[in-house]
DNA sequence: CCTTGACTTGAAGTTAACTTCAAGTTGTAG
DNA sequence: CTACAACTTGAAGTTAACTTCAAGTCAAGG
């Protein structure tokens, strides 16, 4: 096996030294150290990193990333079944999370049309409404239910 | 002309006074005062305030917004001008992330059939390469250029 | 008039996901 | 062997979008 050093891991992954050492101190990512003290990463930790970026890209928090890591090795190539986990659910995610986009985009399009100058007449007016009710939220980002993507 | 106390607003909008008297400390909302130094809103920005969140399910900031309300009236119906040109360049936005969301899925969908256990064939675990240089970036919701959803 | 819930302010706290900094120590090309 | 880039640490800073708090003042029903 042969070992990155964190600038490697970082020019190859693209994710900032610093963001990598984050990581770490979050348990996302592990590494050896050498005699004087520096970090050396199995290659492997190359795709562990890939997938955090990509968990990422789904709208999944480093702490979910973190619970859905942690049954993957540290130091070895996830078996087939592990992959294959992650990546059903992972692909349910986008799903919900396009019909909730594409199911504003049509409300925003009836809107188009109408001219929507009523406030009664308009879904998008009126956060209440059953349609807009899944995909409405506190932060930009938000927290959907974590459990189950996890799992 | 009547109007709304902060409380009433809120009830109605569904989002708290907290974050209504934040949204005027930003210029997104406008209030007059009674004698006694209460706000009154106009009813007006009810339909503001909705526009302000469904402007941040699209994914925008709430700087962003506060550029593309800057043209409505703070104390009456926007025109139909108005309204048209925001929510097709919303529209717009929405369907950029769709795609966005749709060519990481398909890409997912690809990887479960392949068990994906090869980092060279697989687009998800290169980030640099083609397909997913659109959509990576770097923290939650990565900042597309603003100024042409805006104007 | 009195009570009580709604309202006022500015400052400080919150969370995620990092980045920046200072003050050193290590690894390696030449 | 030396220079210099890469590495180390913990703490503090950053940003967005709010929330919470304290210490009051205001408004409206009975």
């Amino acid at each position: 096996m042969d070992w990155l050093s964190i600038g490697e891991l970082s020019t190859r992954s693209g994710v900032a030294t610093s963001a990598l050492r984050f990581y770490e101190t979050k348990g996302l990512i592990a590494s050896e150290r050498t005699d004087g003290n520096q970090r050396r990463y199995p290659r492997a930790t190359l795709r562990r990193v890939s997938l955090i970026r990509a968990g990422q890209e789904v709208g999944l928090t480093l702490a979910e990333l973190s619970e859905a890591l942690a049954k993957l090795p540290h130091d070895a190539t996830p078996t087939k079944a592990d992959w294959h986990r992650l990546s059903k659910s992972w692909r349910k995610r986008l799903d919900r999370q396009i019909a909730e986009l594409e199911a504003l985009r049509d409300e925003l399009t009836d809107c188009i049309g109408c001219g929507c100058l009523s406030l009664k007449s308009c879904a998008i007016f009126n956060p209440g409404d059953a349609a807009s009710e899944l995909g409405s939220g506190p932060r930009y980002l938000m927290g959907n239910s974590s459990s189950e993507v996890v799992r």
